[in-house]
DNA sequence: CCCGCCCTCCACCTTTCGATGGATGCCGCG
DNA sequence: CGCGGCATCCATCGAAAGGTGGAGGGCGGG
């Protein structure tokens, strides 16, 4: 414990340029961390997790469209062996912080977090303790608080169609249901959501992160 | 012009400190940039432009939560012998960007650019050029082509609105109006946007960036 | 000065949506 | 096995939203 211990191998994976350069800055004072490479994709992130074999994958979510980040971080973990994955993303999202979690992430962080944060949450992870940022973990709790959050997975279905502007009609005929069917789902959601219109419905929803945008 | 000109003085506002540490990184290793200071505020920016005698700001438009950054950069720019703003930022939003070019910014960058295109971006900016990346090129192209795109500041008003959830009825009270005239508004956002339905309205209008979500 | 655009408002009518109150089959859990 | 949650379906009715066709004032540019 007090002898110097071998630094934490580190692995970035972000398609922004200057955000991996400014993870290295930031993380490259820290005497104990030692960046093994730094990728824009997450396949690559994949490839080197195993080649490399480092202690913890810095991921970002968001992948210039792709959504493979929460896709990459299940395949990192299901290697035996395999790194800790801290979650490195502007948003807050439900449905992102669920979907990464799922998938075997370790920690959670946002991009506006400070350096000192953000240091200390890879030691955590290293030391294969959970870390969340704060304003991640308050919205978890939130979640926990509020039961109704949760919509069955033909009510996401439904709300999605509707968030992309389609009538009852037209997503009772995509999902080859009937209309009654269609607002049968919709009444549910209201209740769950605690709203009455399905405009209000979508912004609910992508306020606490349901759906996607 | 064959001279070794003065450094260009730069100051960097964005409210993650790992981008400004990225931008920091990046724009360091070109001999001819000078980075005066960087803060994590929009008020501070505007502050700073002003004392430093800074060439070219690189201004986030996202400052947490606060939509302070274009009024940041009217502020600036309204000065005599102000210095360039350029715009870094996350999303190519139509609405973002028009509204920065309105309050005087000299270029629109996307905070996926490879560090030579933000370099030389920056330096067009400070030889008085206009600088626009590619993808945000594109997008106004786009826009330009489609003369129905552009919505009344009325009528956005009402839009963001129906976004947000609220029936004609609350729109009608929340800006003092009629229903009538919510629902006049109403009309001419479907036809400009080529729709039928509120809810494929505001689908429409958050693919194209038109408000924000 | 007139034209066009924006903003405001009105009346009437049709369509869609939401509210209510059911029913059925399926499946997992205690 | 019976209960509850989910998904599916049904009919009816009133309310909200959308369609049509106006009208008038303000403001800027040709």
């Amino acid at each position: 414990m007090t002898a110097p211990a071998a630094p934490v191998r580190l692995l970035l994976a972000d398609d922004h340029p200057v955000v991996r350069a400014g993870l290295r800055a930031v993380l490259e004072t820290e005497p104990d961390f030692e960046i093994a490479a730094d990728v824009p994709t997450a396949e690559e992130a994949v490839a080197l997790a195993a080649r490399l074999d480092v202690d913890v994958v810095l991921m970002d979510l968001q992948f210039g469209g792709r959504m493979l980040g929460s896709r990459a971080t299940a395949e990192i973990t299901a290697r035996p062996g395999a790194p800790r994955v801290l979650i490195l993303t502007t948003y807050d999202s439900d449905a992102d912080i669920l979907a990464a979690i799922e998938a075997g992430a370790t920690g959670y962080l946002l991009k506006d977090a400070p350096p000192d944060e953000l240091a200390a949450a890879v030691r955590s992870a290293a030391a294969g303790k959970s870390a969340l940022a704060p304003a991640v973990a308050l919205r978890l709790m939130d979640r926990m608080r509020t039961p109704a959050t949760a919509l069955s997975r033909r009510e996401t279905e439904v709300l999605q169609l509707v968030a992309d502007g389609l009538s009852n009609a037209a997503i009772s005929k995509r999902l080859f249901l009937s209309q009654a069917t269609v607002k049968s789902h919709l009444v549910h959601i209201y209740s769950k959501l605690g709203v009455d219109s399905r405009t209000a419905a979508v912004a609910a929803a992508t306020a606490r992160g349901l759906i996607r945008r």
